[in-house]
RNA sequence: GCCCGGAUAGCUCAGUUGGUAGAGCAGCGGAUUGAAAAUCCGCGUGUCGGCGGUUCAAUUCCGUCUCCGGGCA
């Protein structure tokens, strides 16, 4: 890793973002072992509890090594989203943090502030589904003026998630998002870092961590996610997750699951690049290699 | 050796009743305020396997060669 440890604060809290198998939790950890820090979790899957190996979390010795949070603490059917990372880290800030993770979202959430929307009951979620499906052009034109014009309409998943809170709250997206409150960590208080490495460099560590996961144990993992799997949930999109289980029912090869999981790793790390170039342009850019 | 299919974008394939071709995936660029490892938007010139022939015009028809399947020997 081409960081010298000097130049990183010793009281800010670090933030690291980078992009899939990039190398940020080795970082991390040589951060918060130097300073005495916790290292906590910002990625969307790392933390299903039924995903260890193949969510590349941290191992048990790492954990034993160092102090860690937000690794594995939610059931893989429990709704979690970044609402309730934000209220999780809310209560680790006023400890010395090194924040990793791939999730633009949730850094996103956490620098510039998340509005406060109540929580969409399950029934209104369940007929957003059941509007979308049938007839999602009326789920548009049921929108407020303000809300239509800020989100991509063409977005199924933005316009339910609008949908919804509306019908909810009584209130539009919009409006909510016009009192967003201020973010519980400001970029300029803290040491923010992010990992933009070279394609051909990330493409080659993708390929052979992926190979590594399954030395590691990532079949019986998802052997074990078989009993009762829902490729709905958020949990299941773990990448190479669906790819394993189709090949445990014999539906595909173990190489084609594992060559169409490093596919998808692939595209992943390309949305990560995307993101965090646009969005992360005033973070300090780190070539790793 | 003979017969039948194939040969079109990086990959899998569609198509052109003859007027030089288009989808999905990949790739590249972009978006991203509670499912975000999700979701969505934009970008397609490629000797249409080689060489001949017919034709005003061939990727499309004909011949031949090469390669890949399958079958018969």
């Amino acid at each position: 890793m081409s960081v010298d440890l000097k130049s990183v604060s010793r009281e800010a809290p670090v933030l690291i973002a980078g992009p899939t198998a990039s190398g940020k939790s080795a970082l991390a950890a040589e951060i918060a072992a130097r300073d005495g820090r916790v290292v906590v979790n910002a990625d969307a899957l790392q933390v299903y509890g039924c995903w260890r190996v193949l969510t590349a979390r941290p191992s048990a010795a790492d954990e034993a090594a160092l102090p860690h949070a937000l690794y594995g603490h939610v059931g893989r059917d429990q709704p979690y989203s970044v609402g309730h990372w934000l209220r999780d880290v809310r209560t680790l800030l006023e400890r010395p943090v090194v924040i990793v993770g791939g999730t633009g979202l949730y850094f996103r959430a956490l620098t510039e502030g998340l509005a406060e929307v109540p929580p969409v009951p399950p029934a209104v979620r369940a007929a957003g589904d059941a509007l979308w499906a049938a007839d999602p052009g009326a789920m548009v034109a049921a929108l407020d003026r303000a809300t239509s014009a800020r989100i991509d309409l063409a977005n199924g998943a933005r316009v339910q998630r609008a949908w919804e809170v509306l019908s909810a709250t009584g209130r539009g997206l919009a409006d909510w998002q016009a009192q967003t409150p201020a973010p519980a960590l400001p970029r300029a208080r803290a040491e923010a870092m992010v990992l933009l490495p070279d394609v051909p460099w990330l493409n080659a560590r993708i390929d052979a961590r992926l190979d590594t996961m399954i030395g590691a144990g990532a079949l019986d993992e998802a052997r074990s996610a078989l009993p009762g799997w829902n490729a709905a949930l958020p949990s299941s999109r773990a990448i190479g997750a669906p790819e394993l289980v189709a090949h445990l029912r014999g539906d595909l090869t173990l190489d084609t699951a594992i060559s169409q999981a490093k596919q998808a790793s692939r595209t992943y790390a390309k949305r990560q690049r995307t993101w965090f170039r646009a969005r992360m342009r005033d973070w300090t850019g780190v070539v790793p290699h």
